[in-house]
DNA sequence: AAATAATAGTTTCATTTGAAACTATTTACA
DNA sequence: TGTAAATAGTTTCAAATGAAACTATTATTT
């Protein structure tokens, strides 16, 4: 067996860790769907989605919208503009920003990302009935939040 | 800014990815609670966690219990052992097996997280009513054992 | 118009990670 | 009984990570 066995027991009850381990294995899952296949990495899948959702976007606007760090972000394009599925220019108004598209290559392996991706959750979501589906969105948000606001609190 | 901004915008409404952020988001800044003031990492407190539930355990019950990967759970236990919060025996009638105990200070800081696990886990459960807050938990657990269904069909 | 600060992104380097290979012990079975 | 397979845990090593320092450019002061 190699190091990553799974891991069927979940740590009691603790709602942190059980987030976690779900995310993780959630993560997982879908990432074995793409990875192989294309040979790009879960960093660089975010930042192809985040720019084919807005075209000639920046390094930073996927910075938020990736929820990836800036070191993330820079790797992943290196690598996304090497393998031709992003090409990127930069502002002529302020030659900081970047101005990043997919290319038509980008373009087909986003959209077959995308569908497998899709599926995926179609399937994970199977197992959820339309309330808790609805429920489990709003649940998340309202965690999200709350963390931050805890995150602010402790600060204090 | 360092390099680890903060996210506070959601990639979209894919759920794979709102469990991810999300996750992270919590586990960091639970975290953040104890690492600094016990100096123990999270893997270390996950052992921790596992041997006060289940004394004279071994080291591959903390690796199911706790949802790490024996790697993790050798080096955080090397750890533990030399801050003095973990003895470790081994069973003489199959000397393999490790027999893992919290030492009287091993105890002493387990109880300090907990209780700071606990009011980090109220608080943010706070922001749930008591509806939201069952569905959680049985959301969690079906989308768990969702995964591991589709791990074993994607195998086939 | 310098000088300073801020922003965008990259590179470096020390740390963390985990798959694979290893040691040690026990079990299975030929 | 000896040999192979399984189990428990550790170590190694190559890759991933991310905080800090860096370059480059633009904005803001003085």
């Amino acid at each position: 067996m190699s190091t990553s066995e799974k891991h069927t027991i979940i740590l009691d009850d603790f709602i942190p860790y059980r987030l976690a381990i779900l995310a993780k294995a959630v993560g997982t899952s879908l990432s074995k769907t793409y990875e192989s296949q294309f040979g790009i990495t879960n960093q660089q899948w975010r930042t192809l989605f985040s720019i084919a959702r807005k075209a000639n976007c920046s390094a930073s606007y996927v910075v938020t919208h990736a929820a990836l760090d800036k070191v993330q972000v820079s790797r992943a394009l290196t690598g996304l503009i090497d393998i031709g599925l992003v090409v990127r220019k930069y502002d002529s108004l302020d030659r900081r920003n970047s101005l990043l598209n997919l290319t038509v290559e980008g373009w087909k392996t986003y959209r077959e990302i995308a569908l497998k991706a899709e599926k995926f959750e179609k399937k994970l979501l199977e197992s959820l009935n339309q309330e808790e589906t609805q429920i489990l969105n709003i649940i998340v948000s309202k965690l999200m939040i709350r963390t931050q606001e805890l995150e602010i609190l402790a600060k204090k």
